[in-house]
DNA sequence: CGCTATCTTGAGGCGGATCAACCGCAGTGG
DNA sequence: CCACTGCGGTTGATCCGCCTCAAGATAGCG
């Protein structure tokens, strides 16, 4: 269950094959030279469902996402779950504050993945040698809190109708963004209904209720893991998004 | 309003009059040489009530916070809020990412406050200088993330009270933590029934009766800005956190 | 073709929001 | 000294959004 063939039908040649990503590697910021390059990360495949690294357990690397979609979460000991974080190619993983202490939250690929993983053991020494990757670890962990931040003024203060769009906009915004200069309103997006309610803190049963209602008033299509937004305006506008911000994120 | 006053009556002498804040200063982890120092940070103060930065306004530097209480938080276009993070003593604050961008939350001081402050472009040369910088960095953020998360699954998941007495267990751990060795089981947490209720996604009005529970079950008090815990077991259990994380995090 | 995961739809109940008083206390100004 | 004001907390009545439980329907897959 790879992202192949889920991709946009016209895409520009050259440069946009070449995906945004903005991990850590050479090609995502040219402003700074990069590290992994010189350090040897060793690369990593989990298939879709694996767990990457779990709850309660340690986790001697972090893992910088080169290909799918990661999940992470937590659980309850009902067993009911919150998805805390949805990981795109580039993003950082397993970053824990305190050495070698136990990961507070697991993460598990939603699609078959790629990562190179570097172990955190390695991490002081590529700093001492390429000091600006300390700083461009951190902007990516920044950005990481400042969606967390997001979501949870969505759960916190909004209704499910809200939610579900916020969820849905920012993940379509995220995964354009990796395209750029492609204009697509459709995308395989690799989730339940009970996973979105897992991400908005609702019951998948309400998230049924909640895209039937979006459907019904043409503003997004979520059948089958497949998304097409229909009135991006109107889906703007009940995610409760400026939209110059989300202007701004489009470029 | 500063915290002077505050603390708890019977405090060890010596070293533990000197805060264990984990900043960015020298004496944080003796383990990394610090980078502060050389450099010359300026300090500033900000009254409580006043905003360190502001939703929507750029914002030029970060700050390192050395006394006093801070929230970050969103404001909705109805007036609502959603405290999105406590910041004590030793927080890193303006990290954002993207350089120059506009600040996607504000920062306001809910006690008097001071911070020692670094432009955004002075932190590059800072990270040549002294590489273990940036990884101090990318610990303090990702503890802040991680912290997010977990409010993340309190609000996504719990029940009015869980919500509460989680906020409340957590803030009194923190504080706790910043004064180690000592043992105290009442604070001064600078909060209104208001904050609480906009930390935890819930009304005043609700907040309110949930607190009137958890004092009648003899679990907790909390009475114009004063905490005390009655009972550490029952809170631990009525917040599902796991004693033995609490454990770990008391030391 | 049967099995399982996922989606769909309905009925009923409850947790927390909303609305609305009222209290206690600290200023503050006459 | 007391009236006035404002903030924060307290309490009650009512309402509604979302949960829970339950029973199909549909799609994907070996």
């Amino acid at each position: 269950m790879s992202m192949s063939g889920n991709g946009p039908t016209k895409r520009p040649l050259g440069t946009c094959f070449v995906r945004a990503h903005r991990g850590l590697c050479a090609d995502c910021r040219p402003e700074l030279p990069c590290v992994v390059a010189s350090y040897k990360s060793s690369d990593r495949e989990f298939e879709a469902g694996q767990d990457l690294f779990s709850l309660g357990k340690p986790c001697d690397s972090i893992y910088n996402l080169t290909e799918g979609w990661v999940i992470l979460y937590n659980l309850l000991e009902d067993g009911r779950r919150q998805i805390l974080h949805f990981a795109l190619p580039g993003a950082v993983l397993g970053f824990h504050p305190g050495d070698s202490a136990m990961m507070t939250y697991g993460a598990q690929a939603l699609t078959d993945v790629t990562v190179s993983s570097i172990p955190h053991k390695a991490l002081l020494p590529i700093v001492k040698q390429q000091p600006e990757f300390g700083l461009r670890l951190a902007w990516l962990i920044a950005r990481d809190c400042s969606l967390a931040f997001d979501r949870l003024t969505s759960i916190g203060r909004h209704s499910a109708s809200k939610r579900v769009a916020h969820l849905l906009l920012k993940l379509f915004i995220r995964y354009r963004a990796q395209w750029p200069g492609n204009q697509i309103e459709e995308m395989h997006l690799p989730l339940t209904q009970e996973d979105i309610g897992d991400a908005t803190g609702l019951t998948s049963v309400h998230v049924n209720r909640v895209l039937g209602d979006l459907r019904k008033d043409g503003i997004v299509k979520f059948h089958y893991r497949r998304l097409q937004i229909i009135n991006p305006d109107k889906l703007i506008d009940v995610a409760r998004i400026d939209p110059q911000l989300v202007l701004s994120w489009i470029r």
